[in-house]
DNA sequence: CCAAAAGTGTTAGTGATACACCCATGT
DNA sequence: ACATGGGTGTATCACTAACACTTTTGG
């Protein structure tokens, strides 16, 4: 076996870029970074960058970085969403010195809006948070890229634990419930939700209650994630 | 805007590959490819190759045009799996001159055997079928990547027409539910499974009978696609 | 006539939906 | 007191799963 010249073969790069969701104002919101470099320098973009094969990353691990480097947060649930490849997608193919190619390897991430406020680095003036419904001129192909991740979204919480991730710890029924509404853009029925929440046994009652404003207080509880799991590993769905 | 040198970068290269089902004997099987070169030569493998981008190719066209080549055949349904990008997965990077990754963007497609042998061109020595229950010593992280290509199609063939690209053009109800039973691995009550499909008005009775040994004979029916892509559209689901 | 395979109809059980009602809180 | 929002119970409807029964074929 002889050994490979690299630079023979035609370059394609790869990518990563990570849209990050959350809830913010009732409505789905998703983080995005102002470019400082041509090309669409000053217009808004998913944050993402190149995986640094050099120490050992994977495109995950290197998803997780960047998503760390942007938010100061880590545990913030990452999936893989679709690797995009159509020729032109990125302006800097026709500047190589010799053809190539610019692939995203594209990955949607999720999290409560308060663990976001809640730490520094948020502020960087060149990050924002755009609600879904009124997103900015994108670069690239990311609002194609969004699109694609808001329809996995909104298909995986019906039967993935995706929902409590944009809730904390300990939540109550109802606020978990306005989750589910904001992801999946309708409303849902409070009484029969919250019957099949409860039928489920996912549940664990603090014993505390949460006062909003008028009403009766809601008990505040915490995912039991064994229960969780073990629902998902059946292959039960949590919602239809 | 400076041009860029396209060689400065650590390397990243991308092959293709594609995971070929069908039913062969009544189980679900997957085409492999005896690998004549090293690494693995000699070992089974997926098909696959490198996305020609000096011919404007993206994945999804490099997968269909590698399809074709292995199997003389067009039209095959076809999609996108997901980006294996592991360290180590292929061992070609520890022998390139500079360090380098080698992804893998896998799709799976899935095709009505009968289609298969009709065309010659799969006669080649070096491709042959596996029943999944039954596969070879795999090449680098391919055992991986059908695993993963059947949990997508045990669970897309639920509320898509995946099932319907496993058997013929006319096709009798039983012949459909036992495509089904192969590919989920259980099998399904005749009755309910006829009851459901038929409630579902996407078939077209074509007025022609099927006798297959013994029994009544089925009726047989085609898909009546435009039908099925609306349900799809309203995001019904097929079976549960 | 009998076995095999396809089709039909019935019933019990399960889950979804909608609604009426009760309870605790702030104004 | 009353409006607001959370919690509880129930009636209705649709769908699922299991089974008994009929029909049509080959042997």
């Amino acid at each position: 076996m002889k050994n490979y010249n690299v630079d023979a073969y035609p370059p394609m790069f790869n990518t990563v870029d990570i849209a990050l969701f959350s809830i913010i104002d009732n409505e789905l919101a998703v983080m995005l970074i102002q470019r400082a470099e041509e090309p669409y320098k000053g217009f808004w973009a998913l944050p993402g960058g190149y995986v640094d094969v050099e120490n050992d990353e994977d495109a995950l691990a290197a998803a997780k970085r960047e998503l760390q480097e942007e938010t100061n947060l880590e545990n913030i649930y990452l999936e893989q969403l679709y690797t995009f490849t159509k020729k032109g997608r990125d302006p800097r193919e026709s500047l190589a010195n010799r053809p190539c190619r610019i692939f995203s390897i594209a990955h949607f991430a999720i999290i409560d809006y308060q663990k976001v406020k809640a730490i520094a680095g948020s502020d960087a003036s060149d990050v924002a948070w755009f609600k879904i419904s009124k997103l900015p001129k994108l670069s690239f192909d990311h609002s194609q890229i969004i699109d694609t991740a808001v329809s996995r979204i909104r298909n995986k919480i019906n039967y993935t634990n995706v929902g409590f991730e944009l809730v904390p710890k300990k939540f109550t029924i109802p606020e978990l419930r306005s989750v589910f509404e904001k992801v999946l853009g309708r409303e849902l029925n409070p009484t029969n939700f919250r019957t099949k929440l409860l039928k489920l046994e996912i549940l664990e009652d603090t014993g505390e209650k949460k006062v909003e404003g008028r009403g009766q207080p809601a008990p505040i509880y915490k995912l039991d994630k064994k229960k969780l799991l073990e629902l998902q590993k059946n292959g039960e769905t949590l919602f239809n």
